[in-house]
DNA sequence: ACCGCTTTGGTACTTTAGTATGACCCAATA
DNA sequence: TATTGGGTCATACTAAAGTACCAAAGCGGT
C-alpha cells in the first residue's frame, strides 16, 4: 500500500514537471514541439508499463506453496510424508522401498496409514487429494 | 506477429495525430497546456498498460495449456485419453468402467496400451508422465 | 464390399496393492 | 519406570492392477 502510495505521488510530480517544462519550453520556442510531446508520450508510456507489470506480479502467485499446517492437522509423520512423496512420482512399493534402504512391508504400512489419514481408497486417489490440499 | 505491426502502427498513428493536434491547440491557444499534456500522458499511459498486458500474456501461459499435438504424437485415441483423465482423477478400473458404461475388462484394455504408449509400468506413473507433457 | 483402426469384451494368468494383525526397537515423557 | 508414538518388519490374506492373447462389432475411407 505504502508503494502504491509512493508510485502514484511520484506520477503526479512527474506531471506536474511535465506541465511546467512544456509550458517554459512551448512559450519560449526553445525546443520543438515534437520531442516535448515524445517526451511525455515516452514516459508515461514507461510508467504504464511500470504500473502494469507490479499490479500483474501480485495477481498470479502462480507456484502453490505447500500447506505444511494441512499435513500436521492430518497428523501426517516426515515418513508417511516421503512415502507420498514417490508414490506422486508413481514409484511402487518396492521401488519405494529400495530408494529409502526400507523393507516393501515398512512401505506398505506407510501407505496403509496415509490412505486412512488422506481418506483415500487407492494411492492414485490419494495423490488427487493430496494435490487438492496442496499439500504435495 | 500481424498483431504487433497492427499495434505498432496504431501507436505511430496517435502520436502522428498528438503532434498535430498539440501543435494546432497550442498555436492558438484554444486549449490550456495541461489539458493537452495531460491527454497526451494518459493515451501514452493506457497504451503502455495495453502493451505491457499482451506481452505478459505470452510469457507467461501459467494455466498450462494442454498440448494436443503431444497426445497425437503418442497415438493415444480419444477413448484411452478419457481413460487417463479418470485415473488422474484417482478412480479404480471398475469405477472408470462404471462411469463410462464400460466393462472393467474394456478399461484394463484401455489401461495396458496406454501405459505403453506412455512409456509407464504404472497408472501412478502414466499420470506423473502425463502431467509432464502437458497432455493433463 | 473390403481395409484399417478403434472400441469393446472376454479368459487366464502374474504381479502389485492394500488390509489385518502382531511383534520389536527406540526415544521422549508423564 | 511405565507409557506413548513413531518406525520397522513379517505373515497371511483379499483385492486390484496389469499382461497376453483372442475375437467380434463398428465405422470411416477407398
Amino acid at each position: 500500500m505504502k508503494k502504491t502510495i509512493l508510485v502514484f505521488g511520484l506520477l503526479i510530480l512527474a506531471i506536474l514537471l511535465l506541465f511546467q517544462l512544456s509550458k517554459y519550453t512551448l512559450t519560449t520556442g526553445d525546443v520543438s514541439t515534437e520531442i516535448v510531446v515524445s517526451v511525455i508520450a515516452l514516459t508515461f508510456f514507461i510508467i504504464g508499463i511500470y504500473i502494469n507489470k507490479k499490479s500483474l506480479h501480485k495477481k498470479t502467485p502462480d507456484s502453490v506453496e505447500i500447506d505444511k499446517n494441512k499435513i500436521k492437522e492430518l497428523e501426517i509423520t516426515a515418513r508417511e510424508y516421503e512415502v507420498l512423496q514417490h508414490i506422486s512420482a508413481g514409484l511402487s512399493n518396492k521401488e519405494i522401498g529400495d530408494t529409502l534402504f526400507l523393507s516393501e512391508s515398512t512401505i506398505k504400512t506407510h501407505v496403509s496409514n496415509l490412505l486412512v489419514k488422506l481418506n483415500a481408497k487407492r494411492r492414485t486417489q490419494a495423490v488427487q487429494i493430496a494435490k487438492s490440499l496442496n499439500i504435495i
